[in-house]
DNA sequence: TCAAAATGTCTATTGATATAGACAACCATA
DNA sequence: TATGGTTGTCTATATCAATAGACATTTTGA
């Protein structure tokens, strides 16, 4: 894997470059065996830059707590990590990813009502202003942050849903609570951008930093709409799985 | 929308940053009404950064062709797209997209013959080494490319693929001649990360662009895997719905 | 036709980015 | 314990990124 190219002049600088191909080539397993990055003298070489723009690099992963540097010895790496996220008609947050971490969470940010605009009446089949509830909830998985949405609620249905769900931290189990037995994933929208502000914030990325945004619009078994919701996932940290 | 807060220091130039956010305005169409972006000296302002900031933003806009400065008026929206690309049993290119652009194209860019490897195997069910047939495949939408693809198909049913879709330009054309009247999809795993040298150059980006990745398993009707393939996509020009 | 509003161009200055080289400090092991 | 390989630190220099200000050029409309 020699001379691997690195774009120059394009507001993007070459040490961040280099420490996303780095993060990416550690959650693809490229260095398992070793359990370490490569010397920094090798990636200088590979890279075709400078030394100290390598340190920049593996200083801004350090930083993200991805390796630890130890003089004399190397750069190890701490940590490696891909939640793979199933999206199927029977889509959960914590049911999905529950098989592969420890523990997940969810936490609930904000919540207020507001009228819905024109794109929300069209996507939950209702009337342009009929009141929602607005949920802004954070997803974790073993104390990480992955993912955070915001959700809609038609708050005639389910006024109370911010209680139960303060309570809970649970969708599904507000859902029960509020008369809606079992619900289904109708259909999910994915498109990728670059992390704003927000996403900086909750999801402790780095700006330039990449988030998969979802979405969704859930249903109930009558198949009337009862939850809109986008979500937007650290795009290092988890892969969607769609089941045909 | 007052005061949007842009990064410093973090190794993406501020002008790199503000010309993906108004590239996502205008894919967004908040500047739909005016047909143009609004003045420099207003998103200045709003960027809380200086003229010239923004002028570099705007003028690598310009070079990616999706804006269009003209002095004395103000700047020009020339371009925005986000094609919508379905993801079901029955994905197909260009059907999924057919009605949404005037033309679609498939070009083969290169062709081998390569032993299965562990992953390949596993993916397609087969052997390691047994034989199989690499294309690398670009897809356009009205003369813009969209997505470029690597597939393996097993060689020994699919051995004359690579020339039945030179011609044709067409999988689902050369499974039919192969005796694959129909096939669907059985999975797909959708990532998202930076695009690399491969995808600047094929998709025509930037540095610092992104890339979504489906890697998707095709069956036929016997449920037999037939096909294999790693696409990628400019995340700013496509958008994936899961229909469930 | 003039004025306002917008983009285009130029100079100057500061801080971040990248290169280059040298050497210190630390670790593993022969 | 000596040596080679690795990370840590320092100085110096050149280029890019960002700010600041001034003024020219073009378009639009009062």
């Amino acid at each position: 894997m020699a001379g691997q190219k690195v774009q120059r002049q394009t507001g993007v600088a070459l040490w961040r470059q280099i420490a996303d191909r780095i993060r990416t080539s550690i959650n693809h397993g490229d260095f398992d065996e070793a359990g370490m990055v490569p010397p920094e003298t090798a990636l200088a070489l590979q890279f075709g830059v400078n030394r100290h723009t390598i340190r920049s690099a593996l200083a801004a992963l350090a930083q993200e707590g991805i390796v630890r540097a130890v003089q004399g010895r190397g750069t190890l790496i701490e940590r490696k990590e891909r939640l793979s996220f199933p999206i199927s008609r029977r889509t959960r947050f914590s049911q999905g990813i529950g098989d592969q971490v420890r523990e997940t969470r969810s936490v609930l940010l904000a919540t207020s009502e507001e009228p819905a605009s024109t794109e929300l009446a069209r996507q939950l089949k209702i009337k342009i202003g009929t009141r929602l509830v607005r949920l802004e909830t954070l997803g974790q998985a073993d104390h990480r942050p992955v993912s955070r949405a915001t959700s809609w609620f038609p708050a005639d249905r389910f006024g109370a849903i911010a209680e139960i769900y303060r309570t809970t931290g649970s969708i599904t189990k507000a859902f029960r609570e509020l008369g809606v037995p079992d619900y289904v994933r109708v259909v999910t929208e994915i498109t990728a951008t670059h992390a704003d502000e927000g996403d900086l914030a909750d999801l402790q990325l780095s700006p330039g930093a990449i988030v998969l945004v979802a979405q969704a619009l859930n249903a109930d078994l009558d198949n009337i709409p009862v939850q809109y919701s986008i979500s937007r996932f650290a795009a290092d940290r988890v892969r969607f799985t769609v089941e045909n």
